[in-house]
DNA sequence: GCTATGATCATA
DNA sequence: ATGATCATAGCA
């Protein structure tokens, strides 16, 4: 939850270097949108009911990716916040395209598109790639929101959706952006 | 083994 | 409001 609203005007690199491969492929965008998920506390979190063969990543130590399929067509990029045995994790929901981008990245399922994340990414290191988050070369001031959390049934309530006031690539159904 | 379901998005 | 589409979880 802290650090829901610390990657807030990071910058999220995916350099997809394959072994092999002949040129270097990469992407970065810039995140304005977030989404804390507790622990066991948490009813709307994956780890609410327990450690799974899924889940077991984010009981393991932090700063690792936590990616899952959802609906059969989307991923959605988590990061684990808390030390290793406890659960917990933050949602990138979505970002402001930087570079190589194709396409839009305002909401978790068209993030991970435009950005190529996939299952193959789970329980990577995030401080090794070959996705990182970075410190932004030329920080902006911006304003933090504070709003519930969005398509979940349990517990959406919470206000642990973070986001950049304003800015136009904050997803939302309701275009909630400020 | 089998079935229900979802931290979504595009389309009508 | 509905459909696309499949890994996971819960149950038999």
């Amino acid at each position: 939850m802290e650090v829901a609203r610390a990657l807030l005007g990071k910058i999220l690199v995916h350099s997809d270097t394959g072994p092999g491969r002949g040129k270097e492929r990469w992407a970065a965008a810039r995140i304005v949108e977030t989404e804390a998920y507790l622990g066991t506390n948490d009813p709307a979190a994956h780890a609410y009911r327990g450690v799974t063969p899924r889940t077991q990543v984010l009981f393991g130590p932090p700063g690792h990716a936590y990616v899952y399929l959802i609906y059969g067509m989307y991923h959605c990029l988590n990061v684990v916040t808390e030390a290793d045995g406890t659960a917990g994790c933050v949602l990138i929901r979505a970002a402001e395209p930087f570079a190589n981008l194709n396409g839009s990245a305002s909401g978790p399922g068209r993030l991970t598109r435009a950005l190529r994340i996939d299952l193959a990414h789970n329980a990577s290191d995030l401080t090794r790639g070959p996705v990182t988050i970075r410190e932004p070369a030329t920080s902006e001031k911006f304003e933090t929101a504070v709003s519930p959390r969005i398509g979940i049934r349990e517990a959406a309530d919470w206000p642990l959706r973070f986001y950049i006031r304003g800015n136009l690539h904050v997803s939302g159904p309701r275009g909630v952006r400020d």
